[in-house]
Order: structure tokens, then C-alpha cells, then sequence
DNA sequence: ACCATCATCTTGACATTGTCAAGATTTTGG
DNA sequence: CCAAAATCTTGACAATGTCAAGATGATGGT
């Protein structure tokens, strides 16, 4: 039986459940082997048995959680298959609230803290799938005559890095008081990507 | 006389020096404040008379990195005080420079490392200066009807967070093999620009 | 059913680090 | 010239990442 398999069960996943716990809870300058040792109820040095180091938990936290942004990206622009424009705005609005909701989640995704990515297969494809998710909705876009055709990918990076560059640059505190009092994040988003869509 | 006021003299620029040498021998999970003190002959207490707590110290560090972002935008645009368009060119692609030079003063800066940034008044104001360099650009822009109008704060976001946003995708190492096999960061950057002064 | 082997987990240890307290040393103002 | 303040050192402590040695539960072959 797979299930409670044996000593404690399935460790492995309960490490990156307590992860993304302790994330939640005390940001990424918290996130400590021993706590989320602890927290699953387990000795300080348990995690070695599932992860190298603690560089290979974070990788596993942050595969987990780029799943769980592509889902919401997933679901966000499921009900406007017919509508590219629409999906695209959907996309990017999700694309926000998920870091707004997930806030140490998403800088922990996007924050250098992991190290040698490549190193890691799993958390390789689930970016690559994100960022492919992407690609298709701007493909779409193109092929509906509401972005330039220009090479996809190129296009893709223009349009994701625009919406992460707001979102990055709002939650370091990096945008005026001015613009952020008057304009909520999802709506400067939407503006920015009206914007794209304008011509 | 100011100048090797006593035991060592002016320690704490010593220390914001040395850190910015340590980031970027060793990245930014290898600063830490002894090596910094080490690296600037003193003990490891030392910097203590300077700065509250190493979060003070990179407080410090990144205030002097964001004036250094300033100073290298400035120059940039300079040469081109009659050509708005050609300063959002060459700023932008300053800003990429800036960022594959310096990688880890980059990643310090943006990657949420500091805490509780409106607590240092010195961090803030170099912020708002850099932002304001951005704003003033961008008006210049819509002056010169290169780009749409719109309240420039806002146009600010988007641009600036379209190339923050590239800059530090590419450094996370988020863009695909196949994008950066045939465009580089400042080419995607200067793609990007041009994509939105089009219309 | 039994036992050897393996995977999993615990305990204990160590080096690094951030931080603080106590004290030494140097500068400076009166 | 001395007292007070600023600066720096030494020593200590707790938290952390990591490793080694050993205990313990699971598994497969006979």
C-alpha cells in the first residue's frame, strides 16, 4: 500500500507541504530545514533522507508551486477559448493574483533563491510548461490579428515580463505611492496589457 | 580632519565597499557580515558601530547600488536630451546592461532580500530618484507624441516593469533556450521597447 | 516464517552566522 | 588634560545547514 507506507508515511510531500506552510507564514528569510523539519513532526535531519540539501527542498517547493500557478493560469483563461484577447487579459490578471495571494510563494519561485535550476528536471518542465501555457495564448492572439506577428517567443517574453515586471517591482515596494493610491495592481496590469493589445 | 578619523577611519563606507565586493565574489547567499568585517580588517563585531543589523548594512549596499543605477541612466540619456525615443532606447538597454554587469547588485536590489525598506530614508529617496529619472523620460515621450497619452506614472510602470520584468526573467534563467539562443537580453529588450513606442 | 539488507529516521556533533554584552582603546569637547 | 563619547575587540549564545553513526522499521529471497 502506498499509503502510510511505513515510519511516517510519505515524508517526502509532507516536507513540501510544511515548506510552503512555513513560507506562508514566516517568508522566505524564515524558511529553515529544522522548521519545517519540525513542523512535520520529524527529527532536524529527517529531510536528508528525501532532499540533498536544503537548496533541493527549495526546488521541490518551487516546482510544486509553479504547478500551482499554471492550474490557476489554466483554469483563469479555460472559459475564453474562443476569445484570445480576453484570455490573454484573464492570464495576466491571474498571473498577479497569484503572486498577490502567494505573495513568499512567488518570490520564492522568482527571487534567485534557488540556485542551480538546471539541476533540477522536475522544476525544469514544470517552467517550461508555464512559460509554453504562455506562448500559446500570445500565439493565439497573433493568429486572431490582436498582437503583430512577430515571433512568438520574442512576443511572449514581452508580454510575460511585462506583467511579471509590475508585479515584481510592486511587491518590492518599488512603485510610488502616487500611482499605486490611485491604481490597483490588477489594474495597472490591465492597463499594461491594453496597451499591447491596442494596436 | 575628516580623513582616517582614528582606529580605521571611515569604517562604514569601508564596510558598504567590501560588502559589494563580497556580493559579487559570492553571490548573494554568501554575504554575510563577517566575511564583509573580515574583508575590511576589522573584527566581526565591528560593524555593529555602524549599522543596527546586517539588514542595515544591505540597506546601505543597495542605496549605493541604486545610486550607481541612476548615475549609469544618466549617462545613458544624456547624449540624447533632443531625442526622447532614442532615451528610452538607450536608457532601457542601460538598464539590462546594468543588470548583466552587475548581476548580484541587481538580484540585492530587487529580490526582496531587504525587509522593511521604508525604514531607511537614504534607500528610499535613491529609489525615487531612479523612478523619477524613468518618469521624466517617458513625459518626454508623450511631449514628443512618441508614445500615447496616458498619466506618465502609469506609462511608467508599464515600460519600466516591461524591462525590468525581461532583465530579470533572463536572469532567473526563465527564458527558453530557444529565445535566447537567437536574441539577446538587450536585443529582447530592444524589441520590447520598439513593440510599444509602434503606435 | 525468518533473516539479511535496505530505506528511513534519530541523536549528536561541528562550523558558520547574526547578535549582544562587557571591556579596551581612541578621539574629542570642555 | 581629563572625562565622556565613539569606536573597536573579545567572548559568548542561539539558530542553522550539514554530516556521521547508529537505531528502527520495512522488504525480498529463501
Amino acid at each position: 500500500m502506498p499509503l502510510k507506507k511505513y515510519h511516517h508515511g510519505d515524508l517526502k510531500n509532507a516536507l513540501i507541504q510544511a515548506g510552503i506552510e512555513v513560507l506562508a507564514k514566516e517568508g522566505v528569510s524564515g524558511l529553515s530545514l529544522r522548521k519545517v523539519a519540525s513542523r512535520a513532526g520529524v527529527s532536524h535531519s529527517a529531510p536528508y533522507s528525501h532532499f540533498k540539501d536544503k537548496q533541493s527542498l527549495i526546488a521541490a517547493i518551487t516546482t510544486e508551486s509553479f504547478r500551482q500557478l499554471y492550474e490557476e493560469l489554466k483554469e483563469a483563461i479555460a472559459p475564453f477559448s474562443s476569445d484570445p484577447k480576453r484570455q490573454l487579459t484573464a492570464g495576466s490578471l491571474a498571473y498577479a493574483q497569484f503572486a498577490l495571494d502567494h505573495t513568499d510563494m512567488f518570490k520564492i519561485m522568482f527571487s534567485g533563491v534557488l540556485e542551480k535550476e538546471k539541476d533540477y528536471p522536475a522544476y525544469v518542465e514544470a517552467t517550461r510548461q508555464t512559460f509554453g501555457q504562455v506562448v500559446q495564448v500570445i500565439q493565439a492572439c497573433q493568429d486572431a490579428g490582436v498582437l503583430r506577428p512577430a515571433p512568438p517567443e520574442v512576443m511572449a517574453v514581452s508580454v510575460w515580463g511585462q506583467v511579471h515586471g509590475i508585479v515584481s517591482l510592486a511587491l518590492e515596494g518599488q512603485i510610488s505611492h502616487t500611482v499605486l493610491d490611485r491604481h490597483s495592481v490588477r489594474e495597472l496590469v490591465s492597463l499594461a496589457v491594453d496597451q499591447f493589445t491596442a494596436a
